[in-house]
DNA sequence: ACCAGCCAGTTGCATGATCCGACTCACTAC
DNA sequence: GTAGTGAGTCGGATCATGCAACTGGCTGGT
């Protein structure tokens, strides 16, 4: 299953890529936030090996992001079921869809679109300083790690060991 | 490489995972994020074979991820920074070391943040409706079909050449 | 001149994951 | 009893990965 753990790595980013990066994780729980619950529809869907996928979906239901419900008795017949954790992926799903429409658009425009409930607005991901509430571009943000609360800019670039 | 694509999947999803679903891309694009530029370093810092380094590096370079620069002649040597397009993917990067903060927590508080550069404020990723504001948790939000609003899970299933 | 070291790779073999397609097994509907 | 469905399992071939050693320019020390 390449379940890799990425040794000597105290980041939640390596943490969470144990499982989300596999090729198959994403779109299958996308699979299951669209309404495919079931094992055949599923196969189906994504073209995945049958092998595979009964490896994988028991893996998630593992790690809790998926639930496994019977939905019939005899003969026993389950249904896999995204849990709160495992929807609590869904921005990241929302911000690759953007990602991939933006740079690697579709002939005739999105075959998908991500929109409100409510309103059916559009969404765009937007990153906010919690501080200072303004509109962020990628290039204004680091990742730094937590050692010392200092906010020299510097002394994070300059190192990168404790990582 | 392992370099599957998806096929049937119209999904910008499935192409945005033909990149990202791979186990070291993101690892590569956070560590270019936070001044690792060099083979060597990405090595040691990764724990990657270097073969393996070699072919995403050139990957994520012909994909536009990243820029393959000379910093040195006699002998050669080359740096790897972000693009933009690279850059782009950062927010994706973020929600999951957030996902992974939340769910896989480590003993001692998270080991990096991330914040913002100007005035060193947290950053926590949003969604947002562009229509009418508000800000959505992911049950908000629902990803559709862009054909038509409404489908059976059989029809799904049936078909994927929509999707 | 010689040796050590740095940097960015390349090469080869063993192992392990994945794909493909066929098979099972319990049950239902005709 | 024949066909179909749903959820898997099994086996062989192929492909990717991990590991570790090697190359080949160049610098710097003695």
């Amino acid at each position: 299953m390449l379940n890799r753990t990425y040794r000597d790595q105290a980041c939640s980013i390596a943490r969470a890529l144990e499982i989300v990066g596999e090729r198959w994780t994403l779109l299958i729980l996308r699979d299951t936030y669209r309404g495919i619950h079931r094992f055949d529809d599923l196969q189906a869907s994504l073209g995945i090996t049958r092998g595979v996928l009964t490896q994988r979906l028991s893996w998630l239901v593992d790690e809790g992001l998926l639930e496994r419900r019977p939905y019939q008795t005899n003969p026993e017949r389950f249904e896999y079921l995204p849990t709160t954790k495992g929807r609590a992926l869904s921005p990241v799903l929302m911000h690759l869809l953007l990602w991939g429409d933006r740079y690697y658009p579709s002939p005739g425009g999105p075959p998908q679109i991500v929109e409100h409930n409510e309103c059916g607005g559009r969404i765009t991901p937007q990153l906010t300083c919690d501080q200072c509430g303004q509109q962020l571009r990628p290039s204004d943000i680091s990742i730094r790690p937590r050692t010392k609360p200092a906010r020299s800019r510097r002394a994070a670039a300059r190192r990168a060991d404790v990582a």
